[in-house]
DNA sequence: TCTTAAAGGAGAATGGTTCTCTATAAAGAA
DNA sequence: TTCTTTATAGAGAACCATTCTCCTTTAAGA
């Protein structure tokens, strides 16, 4: 099953689970706490707030090995990783591919926009620049609806 | 002249000038010195690389110096700040509005590619999502020309 | 030249993330 | 099931780009 043909979270959990058995990666019941967090997770939760919801069932996790989980999966291409460099880093490990976001710089809320025809403009680009394009990031940045009203 | 339309490093040299001097603020020699490197400089610089720059002139300007001057740039809307949560934040002082770039993985190089077509991607973002776009970020990340050749 | 508030300089503080080192435990073997 | 090995977890120190603090200097109008 390809990555962005998951329906279910639990079919996120089964893939990024055989994504570690298949590299040797021992299933832990820290590990494990994460992968069900990020597969049903519906937000872009912050290496903190995954730390927070692990904590609820494993208190005595370290945040260290959040990070370490968290470095692992985005290395096997099991979790997609949006860095902002001045707050946390937040992650998606639902679509661990190159996608568009729209964020809320009020509430800091990340949402998926449904987007056609971005290839492309990345086809462009690659023929303008010369560049051999190897992903990207697209982030639009603004107010969601509920804080809108708010103001 | 829109800031979108200065041909010449003098031009926005000039013009960065005027939005100081509008909002009175004091010309120091620090700040003539990062608006001139700024105005003229072809790539995307960092702090540490616009504070070499001046340090040449000026030996003992303080790296909190340029932090200082590059913030009240950004806030004026005079500089656009290229964040990276894993290395140093690049700026662009001749395009300080939001533009896609083209950042070589290797190299670190950043480029501006020429990109028809992206409003309509942004209204169609902001249909579907309900947002009020305020601003964006688009990157592409892979290998420019001449890190290609050298693998 | 004088005055004064803004700006600069130096170094400490910050905070998300990474590193180091030791203790623990997952998973295959016997 | 128990044993063995080695990856992984835990705890806290270290890192480092950036920001902050506090004091000194200076730009620019009077």
């Amino acid at each position: 099953m390809p990555k962005d043909d998951c329906n279910t979270s639990g079919d996120r959990l089964y893939q990024m689970l055989a994504t570690l058995k298949s590299h040797d990666f021992r299933i832990t019941p820290q590990r494990l706490a994460v992968l069900k967090i990020l597969a049903a997770s519906e937000d872009h939760p912050s290496v903190e707030q995954i730390y927070e919801k692990v904590r609820v069932e494993f208190p005595t996790t370290s945040l260290a090995t959040i990070y370490k989980i968290v470095a692992l999966l985005k290395e096997l291409n099991e979790l997609l990783e949006l860095g902002f460099p001045d707050e946390s880093n937040r992650y998606d490990g639902k679509k661990p591919f190159p996608h568009p976001h729209v964020i809320c710089t009020k509430c800091k809320k990340i949402m998926d926009p449904e987007l056609t025809s971005f290839d492309e403009l990345k086809e462009e680009i690659a023929r303008k620049t010369g560049f051999r394009i190897i992903h990207h990031r697209l982030d639009f940045f603004g107010l969601c609806r509920e804080c809108q009203k708010v103001e």
